[in-house]
DNA sequence: CGGCATCCAGGGCGATACTG
DNA sequence: CAGTATCGCCCTGGATGCCG
């Protein structure tokens, strides 16, 4: 009755979605958005807080998934631009909904949480 | 000239989808959004390979975000439901271009993970 | 039945140092 | 500049056992 909701097939949904919707993906892919090539430095600028090493490696994933696309100019000192692939753009519209829910949501959320935090508190000094 | 490319800015989204696109929330609020209320087991059942006790954490985090409502009948044995909550519902729509997006795309980037692979390794052996 | 507490292994991630 | 290599911490998440 509800074929599309088969656990092997939701399977790969997230496996996909947990590696993009890791710590630092999201935050890469949207500094990527912005459109022009951009250096490795000046992306690790962008992002604060990254370490150098996550970078690479987030950036390493998303090579290999297809959706960045890592240029090398043999200058000295070498100069590497990335820059989002045209499968990368589509993923990047794919998302565009939930970037926009999110944003009318957070707000929202985030006293859900406080509510619920408090409830559970109260909960534990009222015993 | 990109102020919505605020590192600031794309903190708490980043935040909110690292949460929803963990490992497990993704698979439950596939689940959930099937429609009637689910009951613990069966939700247990219906998603082969979580453990009890990440089917807890992820269900209490989705009723924290105000995701899920979570309902508890005092009957002897207890029975507690899951269901979607309005917002959950809205979430649930604003991933659906995601989802087709991965389903679309799932194919090609498997294959490119193959490719990227390969090169890789043949980069290895050659040397 | 539902779910919390505890324990433990593995992996994610950061910090640091080194290379082409 | 753009990485790779290594180490070590911590947190995630699985297994198990106990409670209401």
């Amino acid at each position: 009755m509800h074929p599309d909701h088969l656990p092997e097939d939701c399977r790969p949904i997230s496996n996909l979605l947990s590696r993009i919707g890791d710590k630092w993906t999201i935050l890469v892919l949207r500094v990527l958005a912005e459109g022009e090539p951009i250096r490795f430095k000046e992306l690790h600028r962008a992002i604060g807080g990254i370490s150098q090493r996550m970078l690479t490696v987030t950036l390493r994933n998303l090579e290999r998934d297809g959706l960045v696309i890592r240029t090398v100019y043999p200058t000295i000192p070498p100069r590497v631009e990335y820059a989002l692939s045209e499968r990368g753009v589509g993923l990047q519209q794919a998302m565009l909904p939930l970037f926009m829910w999110t944003k009318e949501n957070a707000k929202d959320i985030y006293r859900s949480q406080i509510a619920f935090d408090l409830a559970k508190q109260d909960a534990v000094t009222r015993r």
